[in-house]
DNA sequence: TTGACATGTCACTCCAGAGTGACTTAAAGT
DNA sequence: ACTTTAAGTCACTCTGGAGTGACATGTCAA
């Protein structure tokens, strides 16, 4: 193994940044930290990605911190007008376990919204796509006479509980709600799945519970 | 009027850091821009209030930013079991158009999320006894036997338009959703809509839209 | 093997934000 | 009127992050 290869560095230096991301969170990437915790020197970030907007850039390209559909929902998902609140549940439940697991996609998320940083954009934009996916998925099962908004509903649920899950860290409660503690987690998700069943039993049959 | 007032002055600089975050976002408090906000020498920042952080506590409990349940649902609500679903509907579309128009609020919530800032904790506070509440005048209206967990239900909900309120500045677009654009706004509103009326008609009589 | 260039180190500058020390001047009691 | 104290100004330090210039050394091709 070269000792100096400049491919390896730069592997080195995307590594780092998601390490930080996944251990110090997001407001502590910064040109310093990086170099440390690479094992490099500050400057080579400079000359090898132009500086850390660039490096965030790259990192956001070639990144992959977003749980992909595989990971969210293994197997199968039945597509049919009647199986539509187990799929829909199954979709965001898997969103929201794969969410959990994954500090670094927490902090992007973050760091998103905290607005300020130049991963922000692209970053949200893979998510954006991925998450556009799986919403069509959902929608060509879905009877569409009906008057059932399906990208609406799953913006407002998913934003819901990711809202919730990044205020974990900052805030402890939300409306009286213990955001780190198991139950209340249970609680949410029991909700959350209440909510979907009641969409979409209404109009329609009886409920699949 | 004298020209050198301390309390006249503690005043303006209270009122700076309002302005910053309601024009220029969380991420410009510093004590620079308030003093230059202000109009005095950020030394008395420090001599006032002790230094940044205990200005913003200061701000955190004196401030009212925070939609009060007059602004959010003028009127009396009528709370029996049969009015859930209009009644909750009325106090999450209140909260939801009061919190559009606020802007330092949402750069409040901004700023707790984000983390690293002073005002998390106690502005976090205050909204979450004003926000339990409401969700106590709900409970009160709703029947107990039912396994509806309401601060869940509500949690969920609101957090959702609050996540999506915030990217609305920093990213566009959420599931294809534009978040800038009013028609897709009452996209999400109708949804909600939806939700919170399949959620009160199931179990019971037929929905009452 | 040796020269050229890529890879790396170290010490520096530049900048912005937070806070402080020494001074000046207005306000208020006697 | 004049002394004291509070209110305010100005120029400074201190810190941390981003980035750069000058130099050292490993790598590789001729």
């Amino acid at each position: 193994m070269k000792i100096r290869d400049r491919e390896e560095t730069k592997k080195r230096i995307l590594e780092a940044v998601a390490s930080i991301l996944e251990k110090k969170g997001f407001n502590n990437i910064g040109i310093n930290n990086i170099a440390r915790e690479a094992g490099i020197a500050k400057v080579l970030i400079s000359r090898y990605f132009g500086g850390l907007p660039e490096l965030l850039h790259e990192f956001a390209e070639q990144g992959d911190f977003w749980p992909s559909l595989a990971d969210i929902a293994p197997g199968e998902l039945e597509l049919s007008e009647g199986s539509m609140a187990d799929s829909s549940l199954a979709l965001l439940n898997g969103y929201l376990r794969e969410l959990k697991k994954r500090n670094m996609a927490q902090e992007l998320l973050r760091g998103e919204l905290a607005g300020k940083n130049d991963l922000s954009a692209e970053t949200a934009e893979i998510r954006e796509r991925q998450g556009k996916q799986l919403i069509e998925m959902l929608s060509l099962g879905s009877d569409l006479s009906r008057d059932l908004d399906i990208p609406a509903v799953a913006a407002i649920l998913s934003a819901g509980f990711t809202y919730l899950l990044l205020r974990a860290k900052t805030s402890g409660t939300y409306l009286g709600i213990d955001l780190n503690s198991d139950e209340d987690w249970k609680r949410i998700e029991k909700a959350l799945e209440l909510l979907v069943r009641s969409l979409f039993s209404l109009h329609q049959d009886e409920d699949s519970q």
